[in-house]
DNA sequence: CCTCCACCGGAACGTGAGGAGT
DNA sequence: ACTCCTCACGTTCCGGTGGAGG
């Protein structure tokens, strides 16, 4: 009696079954994405034929169901194949993590159960390896490349060598199906690669409130216990997840986050106010995870940025007065200083990860630069911030820098 | 209409860690 | 022990540019 474990170990009183919320969970029917589902079907019928599909690729912001629809027709292709007894294979890379040539030859490869070391060899000898092992295996492979634009942002050898790879494979066919979410990724192709790729396109709309709706009320039944939904906690997420493009993604976390929430209170049901509250959290974990895993120099750059935020009246920035501020932290701190070059790229990278705003401006006779300011709450950063043990000393710093200059 | 500021951002290159083969 | 790879992270060099002020 007594044990500290014992409340946390009684089974939920809200949740019935919470994986059905995470993302890469994939659902038994995709509401809304038959269209979709029936293209893909179409274009890699062949594969089971023992023909070669065409190359394609899938289109569509995040959270619009490209993977969940493409991994959904890979089960389904599996089990076809299996039943008719085609030999057909399906592979699927994320190409976040597997982002060069070699590494996607790699994987391929230690998925056809090679070994290939995670670096080491000579490119053209994984690209062998590579080959063989598709030969000796025969039949038809296609190899889902998601998030194809992060592999195409290190150049575009990888798909240049992917698409011409069937004129020398002979026992073998490849076909390509790669997953972006900028549309206008093709555009930075190779024009040979271009064409041999998006051979068939495949578009996915973001979801509109009443389709999110329908995704959230699906899920939400096999989610959650019966009754536990307070009338306006569906409609509510579905809403929040319309306002930022149709991210079904955001909605489901919305969901899942706020029956957590209503759990830790011993709330019976989940209210509206817990999806506001789980909003908050959700954006809060964002930003302070991101904060965190931040390498040190670019720390430095948001403290910067955070310093000037403190002490000056105005919120915009340029490049050169955040820069001045750095040098001043860096060499307070000890540590080494980097040229503008390499700070103007820390910039664009905090940019994309949204933590702060930067826009090129032209101001004139006063020269060109980008207008810098921070987008997220201070006080989130500013805590994170300070917890790296390199950067604490500077919680204090800000009068002594101000003097000492 | 031209100039010229204060940067932007591409390209090429260097270094050093991490790993493999011989 | 030595050679040969990839890759992350920086630096150096430099041509390019939107628009306020002359």
């Amino acid at each position: 009696m007594g044990n500290i474990f014992e409340d946390l170990l009684e089974e939920s009183k809200i949740f019935e079954n919470k994986d059905v919320l995470r993302p890469s969970y994939v659902p038994g029917q995709l509401p809304h994405r038959g269209e979709q589902i029936e293209s893909l079907a179409c274009a890699l019928a062949p594969a089971l034929r023992g023909e070669t599909p065409s190359n394609i690729v899938v289109y569509g912001k995040t959270g619009t169901g490209k993977t969940a629809t493409v991994r959904y027709v890979e089960r389904e292709l599996k089990d076809a194949a299996c039943k008719v007894g085609s030999r057909c294979m399906l592979f699927y890379l994320n190409c976040e993590i597997i982002d060069t040539q070699y590494r996607v030859f790699a994987a391929v490869a230690r998925q056809l159960s090679k070994s290939v070391p995670m670096t080491g060899w000579p490119t053209d000898h994984v690209y062998q390896e590579f080959k063989n092992a598709l030969d000796a295996e025969g039949g038809c492979a296609v190899i889902i490349l998601d998030e194809v634009d992060k592999l195409v942002s290190k150049g575009d050898e990888a798909l240049y060598t992917l698409s011409r790879i069937n004129s020398e494979l002979k026992n073998a066919r490849i076909s390509i199906i790669g997953i972006s979410n900028d549309l206008t990724f093709t555009e930075r192709l190779d024009p040979r690669v271009k064409s041999s790729l998006g051979q068939e396109e495949i578009v996915f709309p973001p979801y509109n409130a009443v389709q999110l709706y329908d995704i959230l009320e699906q899920r939400a039944k096999v989610a959650f216990k019966e009754g536990v939904l307070e009338e306006d906690v569906i409609p509510l997420c579905a809403a929040f997840a319309a306002q930022e493009h149709g991210d079904a993604r955001r909605a489901l976390d919305l969901l899942r986050v706020a029956g957590e929430l209503a759990e830790r209170q011993n709330s019976p049901r989940v209210r509206g106010e817990h999806v506001k509250m789980a909003k908050n959290k959700i954006e809060a974990d964002r930003v302070a995870e991101v904060v965190r895993t931040l390498p040190l120099q670019s720390k430095l750059v948001l403290s910067s940025i955070l310093l000037l935020d403190a002490e000056r009246r105005k919120r915009r920035f340029s490049t050169g007065e955040v820069y001045n501020m750095y040098r001043k932290l860096s060499r307070y701190a000890g540590i080494d200083v980097l040229t503008q070059r390499r700070i103007t790229d820390l910039i664009s990278e905090l940019d994309a990860l949204g933590l702060i705003n930067a826009v090129v401006i032209s101001k004139g006779r006063y020269g060109r630069t980008r207008e810098i300011s921070l987008s997220v709450p201070s006080a989130i950063v500013k805590s994170v911030l300070f917890e790296d043990y390199k950067l604490s000393a500077l919680a204090g710093v800000r009068l002594k820098v101000q003097m000492t200059l």
